[in-house]
This record gives C-alpha cells, structure tokens and sequence, in this order.
DNA sequence: ATGCATGATTAAAT
DNA sequence: ATTTAATCATGCAT
C-alpha cells in the first residue's frame, strides 16, 4: 500500500582520471642538476600529490611553501613542456553529445504523466473536487472519483520527491563544479592548466550528473507506471453503473433503438447525467473521449441484437416509459402527425421508408445534425421508435408481417439500418422462448 | 464454487 | 476514427 517508489539511488560521481603525471615527471626532469634537485622535485610532486590528503589548514600553507620555493617557476616550466607533449592525444578525445534518445523518452513520458510538466495544481484540483461533489450529489459513482483523487495524490508526491531530488542534484552539481574550477583554478598557479581544459573538466562533471538526472528520471517514471498500474489500470476492475445511469443509458437506447448511435454531444451530456466521470484521456490527446457511454452502447447494442427476444421485456418497459413522458412533454402538437396517423400496420412500413418518408426523412434531417439543437426533431423521432415499440408488442404486430419486417435489414441507411443479419427468432414473443440464454460465448 | 450479467479490451472491418 | 464481434475479467446472486 504504502511502498515509497525508490527514486534514491546511491550514485557513485567519478572523475576522470588525470593522465598519469607521476610517470612523466621521472623522465622529464632528467635536467642537468645534480641530485640534490632531483630531490628537491620529487618532494615537491609528493606533496603534490598527497596534497588532498591533507587537511585545509596544512594544505593551504603548503600550497603557500609550495607556490613560494625556489624551484617553483622551474617545475612549471617543466610541466608545461610536458604538457605540450601530452595535449595532442588529450585532443583526440573530443566528445561528442547525440541527443539522447533515451533521456528524450524519459522527459516525454514525465512531461505526458504530468511529473515534470508545468505546475498543475490549481485548476485539476478544483476539476476534481468538482467532480467529487458531483458524484456525491448525485448518484454515488463516488469510489472511482475517490480512487481517482487518491491517485492524484500519490502522483503529487512522486512529483514532489522527483522535483526535490532534481533540484537536489542540480545543487550538488554546481557545487561540485564550482569546486572544482576553483581546485584547477589554484592548481594553475602550479601546473599548467588552459580554460579549455577547465571548461572539458566541467563537460565532464556536467554529463556524470546528468546521468545520475537521468536514473532519476528512469526511476520516476518507474514508479509512475507501477502507481499507473496499480490505479488507473485497474479500469479492468469494473465497477457496474448504478441503477439510475442503466436507466437513463436504456431510455436513450430504447427511444433512438432505430439509430442508437449517440453522438459525441450526447454521449457527453448522457455522461454528465450519468454522472459517469471517468472520461479516460484519450491517447490520441485529444478530447477526453467517453468510453464508459460508448462501451455501454456498444455492448448494449451488439447484444440486444444478438438476442433481442432477451430484451423484449425490457425494451417495452422503456418503450412505455418513454412514451408516457414523451407525450406528455410533447403534448399532443407532434401528435397529430406522429407516426401514430399511419396506424399500426403502417407503422412498421414507415420504418421501411416505403410510404410517410417525407416526414421521417425531415425527423432524420433534425435528428441527425443536432441532438440538444432539434428538440422537437428528436422528440419525435423519439415517440416513433417508443411507439413501434408499443405497438410491436401490443396487438399491433397481430399481421405477421409487421413483426417480421421490424427488424429486418432495412438497406436504408436514414434509417440506421444498424442490425445486418438480426435473428428475428423470438422477436415478438412476450413470454420469450426458450432462446438461448447466453448472450455472450464467454465461458 | 458456480453461473450469469456486465463493463472493458481487443483485433478486424468499415 | 468509429463500430463490430469476440473475449476477458470481474461483480453479484445463488
């Protein structure tokens, strides 16, 4: 539960090492003096040499002893010559620095993950909360909300540590830099260093801390795909729709069943109602698409038509349902030229365009541009799906015909036409044969 | 434990 | 890019 992302990592900062001075010096200073100054020189390199080892206050004078002897100038001088000896195989090693993909990957998916993205506090924030009232005010979606925010909040803390420690590292690296260019500044005054040189020292430790930066970033983004998995992942871990959404998903289902197609409009305001806010971001980034509306329709779709005798029931439980309000909202003004006019038997005909198409087709012409904009467009086109409904289950559908043709592929594309091949096996059969009970082959 | 219901995911089709 | 059809994996009732 509580298991810390282990963004600390224990990071080794080496330096390159110096080419091997000690050597040279052997052979370098072979000057035409007598031992005594061989003497002199090798004391000077040893406490060169072990001058780190030393405390401040003990180096600091013997870097005073050192800067003031006698054979100082002399040293340098023979330093420099070496020097001139050595810089051309320490030229060849001019690096370069590809871009790395690997660190461009990291950024990008810290950036998309909102890790390292601007600060985005604020307005999530408020969204959430918003939506937690929501779902508390309305039907209680309110453990995904919860977890959502739970999420979010263990998200802030990877983001928090990951920014401590970014900042962390990016202290300690100019620290260490400033070190040591101040070091190499005050070894120059000894041996011969160049701005260049100091300037590659500081590309080094530049590119050491950057790798460390960089196992930061990979452990980060570690630890977002584990809380990732953990939370959001477990979308799989599926929650059912309370009662209230099913039946607003239903009624819109069973009163558009000629062309149960929401549009994204009314996916969206049928979300809302639902209050289903869990509209997952889509990869593409564009709009959060609802897939939740969309899954229940597909789902809903693919199975009432594979067994529709299943749904009867149900269907004119929403038929009647909807066709009470629907008068009733409508009161009787679309009436007079609902498809009721056509009568039962035509009722069914109307459906396959054949005769009354003038009026669906303007129905569809309404319907289909706007769902909020064509009120009384879709509140008709309403009324005639509830009402073939009603009256495929009532006494209507007594010619064979009727029932037969409802369902049946109408080729007219208006019309939605949605259902290729249905099985019409038990369509009007209120008591519902013995069909198959299995809607799906799983299991 | 078992079986069905159901939301989500996937490959393939459009 | 959306939909279909199949499938998965879980929730819930028994």
């Amino acid at each position: 539960m509580d298991e810390q992302p282990r963004l600390m990592h224990s990071h080794g900062v080496g330096m390159a090492g110096h080419p091997g001075l000690a050597q040279h010096m052997q052979d370098g200073t072979g000057g035409t003096d007598g031992d005594g100054r061989k003497q002199d020189i090798g004391d000077i390199l040893q406490q060169i040499m072990t001058i780190t080892d030393q405390s401040l206050d003990e180096a600091q004078a013997r870097k005073h002893a050192l800067n003031c002897h006698r054979m100082k100038p002399a040293l340098f001088n023979i330093l420099c010559d070496i020097k001139e000896k050595t810089v051309l195989s320490i030229r060849g090693s001019q690096e370069e620095e590809p871009p790395d993909a690997q660190l461009m990957r990291l950024d990008n998916m810290l950036l998309a993950e909102g890790v390292s993205g601007p600060e985005k506090g604020g307005g999530s924030a408020v969204a959430a909360a918003a939506a937690a009232a929501a779902a508390g005010g309305g039907v209680g979606s309110d453990t995904n909300s919860a977890e959502h925010s739970d999420y979010r909040a263990k998200l802030t803390q990877i983001r928090g540590i990951y920014h401590t420690e970014l900042e962390k590292y990016e202290q300690a690296c100019n620290e260490f830099t400033t070190h040591v260019m101040n070091l190499l500044r005050e070894q120059s005054r000894t041996r011969p260093i160049s701005p260049k040189e100091i300037e590659r020292m500081v590309g080094i430790i530049h590119r050491k801390f950057s790798s460390i930066q960089m196992q930061l970033k990979q452990s980060t983004c570690e630890a977002v795909m584990i809380l990732r998995s953990r939370f959001l992942d477990a979308r799989r871990k599926r929650r059912n729709f309370n009662k209230q959404a099913t039946e607003i998903l239903n009624e819109y289902f069973y009163s558009h069943l000629s062309n149960p197609y929401p549009s994204e409009e009314a996916k969206e305001e049928l979300a809302k109602k639902c209050s289903i806010t869990m509209s997952q971001v889509c990869a593409a980034s564009h709009k959060p698409r609802i897939y939740p509306v969309s899954n229940w329709f597909g789902n809903k779709r693919i199975r009432y038509k594979k067994n529709i005798g299943k749904f009867q029931e149900e269907a004119n439980m929403y038929a009647a349902k909807t066709a009470v309000s629907a008068t009733s909202v409508s009161a009787h003004g679309s009436q007079a030229n609902s498809p009721s006019t056509p009568n039962s038997a035509g009722s069914a005909g109307s459906f396959n365009m054949s005769n009354s198409g003038d009026l669906f087709m303007s129905v569809q012409a309404l319907n289909g541009d706007s769902y909020q904009g064509a009120g009384v467009g879709a509140n008709v086109q309403s009324q005639v799906d509830t009402l073939r409904h009603v009256i495929s289950q009532t006494g209507g559908y007594s010619d064979s015909i009727a029932a037969s043709q409802m369902y049946s592929p109408q080729g007219i594309n208006t019309n939605g036409g949605w259902q290729d091949a249905p099985t019409p096996s038990s369509v009007n059969s209120l008591t519902e044969g013995p069909g198959s009970v299995h809607s799906d082959t799983s299991n």
